[in-house]
DNA sequence: TCGACAAATGAGATCGCTCTCATAAGTGCA
DNA sequence: TGCACTTATGAGAGCGATCTCATTTGTCGA
């Protein structure tokens, strides 16, 4: 025992050569039919399995896909490459993950150490990245699929992070509120929050209203990250009638230090999350929030990638629509 | 341009053989001083990166780490999945993940194709699988780490979960409630949460009472499973005077829906939680939990793994406390 | 200065599979 | 029955590294 069994035995017990066993895994077809059944009872008999290092370097494919990710920390990355990993493995395809951690440089090396890796097709997360890292994408010959965000050069399956911010923005706005709070996530290496910044702004922009950069808060994606805004925000002499969450752990959080304060939702301060995740539900007041595709990213991402593989033609860009909740965290402003 | 360049390449760039190009990758310090620095700056100069598959077929290493956990959509294993990808990637190496959803034939499965695809070692979560598996495990002559559970044929990195199980129901009734429910989550192919319920069962029969099957609720993992779980356990003839959630997020739900139903807690009701997530502190009353170890156990699987892989020496098994965090959502029984 | 021994480099086999091309077997039609 | 053609199988050359073993170069003491 001990040796794993190769094509070779497989070969040699089937009583075929060795490129007729080979045939069998690749091409079963080609094969007549009590030939293939030689083969496959050899190969069940012995348990064997293709070793995939001498298949990815004989066939130039790996069956590996890379993705790189911000954090797995946060749920939305989790559940998206979750659904990614759940639907490439249809497709008898394995999910390599890694993240940065919101750092372009750790992105880069993490990107340069799966394209060493072979795999077949990468997938990033948004389009807010240095230039250096752009060539090593353009000269890296593997497919490159980016989500959340789009580009022209490369296949996109995002949505309009842009018209999230503008949505909750809007909201409020036509409830009467024009000062207007937003509590961000990491800005750097993320595009989609900037996006969404630049949405609300917009909004605010369409009433004669601006976002001012004191009323908009970094922090990072967590109930106390979202604590911690709410409490920088209304410290300010100026105090803001409505606050928008960079995503709905943050405008949760930002509900809670409001409670703590005394301060009513929506009475005093109107709350708006984004992504419409379960937790708004449970929140008091539950809280409106801006409807994010985030599960359907995962899953169109994983059949994108299949469809490519197979050289089926695919779509450069997949946009999913947003839509705004509302839940009881938002009223009429009462200034 | 187009084709990558290999070993071939830098060797006849560097004036070296191809053996020698060679060690400068992989045994650095066989080499003369200035023929390691030719070849160097030949890689570089050419972009060489070498190509893994080959590497892999001609060391037998892929660098490639195999992970099955139960789902990316619990917090949990998302955090896990982070701290074992992050600390993987200092000793470069790529994680490759697959979900099973609770199903031990698809965790079958994916052990099977992570295995093909000739990875170097194997993490799992848990110790409950069947016996067709195990074979699969010990035939595989791959390391396996099991987390979150032990086992003494491998290596095992956890804690005690029936320990967690035992100290919320010991909390419970060191304040006198003998009538308490558990709202547990999936069991199939998880023994981490039939340990705690074990343990929770444990503790009331050292005072002499038991948990009877009416009094656990099984349930997804999320807020609304807890909500529903904590219906049902209201819904009996004889409720339930505390309830132990199978994790926080579950805990939380109950929460959600005793105040629901105008039950006070802890005044009517006490509700412990497992895994003291950031969310204890965030709810009202704020829960009492039992902290586990779970981020630490992804930082410690991926230490295992590395020192596993320089063939030093490893504990089988690395156990970490846990303990209750005691919060406002518990309190001596009215009855 | 020479031989012995260590250090540095080269040659070549090998890992296990895929793929192209050539050959052998099978089929249909005149 | 034979010829042109399709279909099924075999032979053999890579793929791009690693690794062992042999060879060359270098060092040092006598």
């Amino acid at each position: 025992m001990g040796r794993r069994s190769t094509l070779v035995d497989v070969a040699r017990l089937a009583g075929v050569s060795r490129a007729t066993a080979a045939r069998a895994l690749t091409h079963p077809h080609l094969l007549k039919a009590d030939t293939l059944s030689a083969v496959t009872t050899a190969i069940d008999s012995l348990g064997y399995v293709a070793d995939a290092a001498a298949r990815a370097l004989a066939s130039g494919r790996s069956g590996m896909i890379g993705a790189v990710v911000p954090t797995l920390e946060n749920a939305v990355f989790a559940r998206a490459i979750h659904g990614l990993q759940t639907g490439l493995a249809d497709g008898d395809l394995q999910l390599v993950v890694a993240a940065h951690e919101y750092s372009s440089a750790m992105e880069l090396q993490a990107i340069r150490s799966l394209l060493a890796r072979g795999i077949d097709a990468l997938v990033l997360v948004g389009a807010d990245r240095p230039s250096e890292t752009w060539s090593l994408l353009r000269g890296g010959g593997v497919p490159v699929i980016l989500t959340y965000s789009f580009h022209p050069e490369f296949d996109s399956i995002g949505f309009d992070n842009a018209r999230a911010g503008y949505l909750a923005a809007r909201h409020l706005i036509d409830n009467g509120h024009t000062r207007i709070g937003f509590i961000s996530g990491p800005l750097p290496s993320n595009d989609r929050m900037a996006q969404r910044i630049k949405g609300a702004a917009s909004a605010l922009a369409e009433v004669g209203r601006d976002l001012p950069p004191a009323l908009v808060s970094e922090q990072e994606f967590s109930l106390s990250g979202g604590k911690r805004g709410a409490r920088a925000l209304m410290s300010l002499a100026t105090t803001p009638t409505a606050i928008i969450g960079g995503n709905d752990m943050i405008a949760a959080g930002a509900l809670h230090e409001l409670a703590f304060r005394g301060l009513r939702v929506p009475g005093d301060v109107s709350v708006v999350g984004i992504e419409n995740l379960e937790i708004t539900t449970f929140t008091t007041p539950t809280l409106t929030s801006v409807q994010l595709p985030t599960t359907e990213i995962g899953a169109a991402t994983a059949r994108h990638v299949l469809a490519l593989l197979r050289n089926e033609s695919v779509p450069r860009r997949t946009e999913f629509p947003v839509s705004l909740v509302e839940r009881a965290s938002t009223a009429t402003a009462v200034r």
